[in-house]
DNA sequence: CCTTCCCGTAACTTTTCTTGTTGCGTATTT
DNA sequence: AAATACGCAACAAGAAAAGTTACGGGAAGG
């Protein structure tokens, strides 16, 4: 099974519409995640929903962030995709009635939830502004412009 | 996408096969699992493999128990199954090159890989024989007899 | 106005992954 | 030899995600 890139997909656009500033058609988007605009409408539809970004119709509309990156968290962006399944393996339902069946299950579901507990409080602590420094941190040295205009 | 739900399979046929002390075909195992005998061979191969079942062919054969369910961790038959993934979330590879998509990335894949050494480390450190014990615990006392010999 | 640009949404198609199925080979017991 | 089981390859079916097409409505600019 392919993994859910959603997540990763709306943090990167989020940053680069940052750094642009400027307002992003869904057109536009959809080359940068070599995608197709309705999908980026469709994802980015949760995020609006939220708060996070605004669109607007019309001529010289499109696309801008709501929030300063400071304020948005990786878990903001998780929850306003609709929380997502965050594991790939799960319990059996085969014989809900089968009181093994029911010890087995409850004692995965007690580690994964502890798992993605963990998890989401990781992403509730890191903000976007965070991943962009980053960026500057791991990169900024190597030839290309810093993140620029933090200011 | 729907949950990878062999392991929880496994871990319910393992106990079943312990407390029940037989040898069991696939097609008596698939029947449990409202499955297919061949869908059950596949994925008892890597356990077989693995050396936690052993299995014989010919009339009278089946699958047996290769170790008591002490020895056996749930990490184990993770990793006889093959290591599946254990998120359904992950990175996006839209844009190799660009620089933000790999700090985002980055920082991602950070997160998973503690939240996925946490809970294999917690799967590492339970054996099947804990959640048969689990089963007598929460079941055993409601009226059913306990798991050992039952006969 | 009215044309152009852009989002919103529904419906449909394609792709991809997993599971299920069929068929045949081979080993083992009776 | 007949019956029973696993091993394996190849194929079919099903479901879920992504991608696509089509059309409607709102906003800006000539």
């Amino acid at each position: 099974m392919r993994n859910d890139s959603r997540l990763s997909r709306m943090l990167h656009v989020l940053i680069h519409m940052d750094r642009q500033g400027e307002r992003a058609t869904s057109e536009t988007i959809a080359g940068m995640l070599n995608t197709n605009p309705v999908v980026v409408r469709r994802t980015m539809a949760g995020l609006r929903d939220q708060g996070y970004v605004r669109s607007e119709k019309g001529h010289g509309g499109g696309w801008t962030l709501a929030r300063p990156l400071e304020e948005i968290t990786l878990l903001d962006i998780h929850r306003a995709l609709g929380n997502p399944s965050v594991f790939a393996i799960g319990p059996a339902d085969d014989q809900p009635d089968c009181l093994v069946e029911q010890a087995v299950n409850a004692a995965l579901a007690d580690a994964l939830r502890e798992a993605e507990a963990m998890l989401l409080a990781r992403f509730g602590q890191v903000t976007l502004a965070d991943l962009a420094r980053d960026f500057d941190r791991r990169f900024g040295a190597s030839g290309r412009p810093p993140l620029q205009d933090e200011g």
